[in-house]
DNA sequence: AGACTGAGTTCGAAATCCGAACTCAGTAGT
DNA sequence: ACTACTGAGTTCGGATTTCGAACTCAGTCT
């Protein structure tokens, strides 16, 4: 197995993304993070475009704006009204979106299988890849690596 | 925004990922994935390992083979015995693990913070970026674009 | 005054989740 | 032949989460 670094829930590895799954892992918060990308804002905006129940996206919302992903912003005073907007963390998610995203086209069923994310500058299908910094090459996941964790398999 | 190509619910794109997040957007699925790529195959295992209740863990295995991400293998007779084994749509996963591991890394609370993923020729800490084939250069998501979408925002 | 807007809350019904205990086929030990 | 054990599940009742629909509340528009 390649990938590695990842232990169970005793180790002390890997706990860092269970407690990440337990904000984000749930059916609404990734599709929440993929609207404010694509701009919304507003609670009834997100109520509308996801169809999710208003209770369940108080609560989710709450919660993103509490792990730090979101973030409350006044945006007018008279009648006091908010919205949320993506902070730098929220932004950072979006890796992993693209990730789930270019799963999705390729193996999900009824996946209408349209090519939906490029690279801008030449319209080109994009591919994910890793990248070190100090070999300045990219690479696939066959050459990711755990570090101070003994193998299992 | 930079990141489009993904729509709401009612439009054709952003179906497959909701679809995907239908499958594998739950608390457990992903550590499922991730438990899977660390070499776990058994029913047990996944139970111990994940501390996953037992009926939730046979609904969540069997809709993961029923979309195509594990595979149920009968690995011996005598008693008959099943594992369960990631399959090809299972290891591309990866990609989109390995992304939240990073992110968790990086901005959960509680994160342990060590490295625990690396390239593994030289060590380095790994970074994820887009690649494009055609232009062969590496790229972050700023120079993501979607195609046959509106702008909206 | 009356209708509307935006961000929620309240409600009861339905679906999920949980841990603990049980099943069932076969194997190993005494 | 009796007992204990293994592995992959099921069954149970209770707790939690989710849902849609309707309601609230401050302020604005006509």
């Amino acid at each position: 197995m390649y990938l590695r670094g990842v232990m169970n829930q005793q180790g002390q590895s890997g706990a860092a993304i269970e407690e990440t799954l337990r904000v984000v892992g749930d059916r609404w918060s990734i599709l929440l993070v993929r609207a404010g990308l694509r701009g919304i804002r507003r609670f009834d905006d997100f109520c509308d475009d996801l169809g999710i129940a208003r209770p369940v996206l108080t609560e989710r919302l709450r919660r993103l704006v509490k792990f730090g992903i979101f973030e409350r912003v006044k945006y007018q005073d008279k009648p006091v009204r908010y919205e949320y907007r993506l902070t730098e963390a929220g932004l950072a998610l979006s890796p992993a979106l693209v990730a789930l995203v270019r799963w999705s086209e390729e193996y999900s069923q009824e996946a209408t299988s349209e090519t939906t994310l490029v690279h801008a500058p030449c319209g080109t299908e994009l591919e994910q890849a890793f990248w070190c910094r100090s070999c300045q090459t990219t690479f696939g996941p066959h050459a990711v690596k755990g570090v101070g964790v003994n193998d299992e398999s």
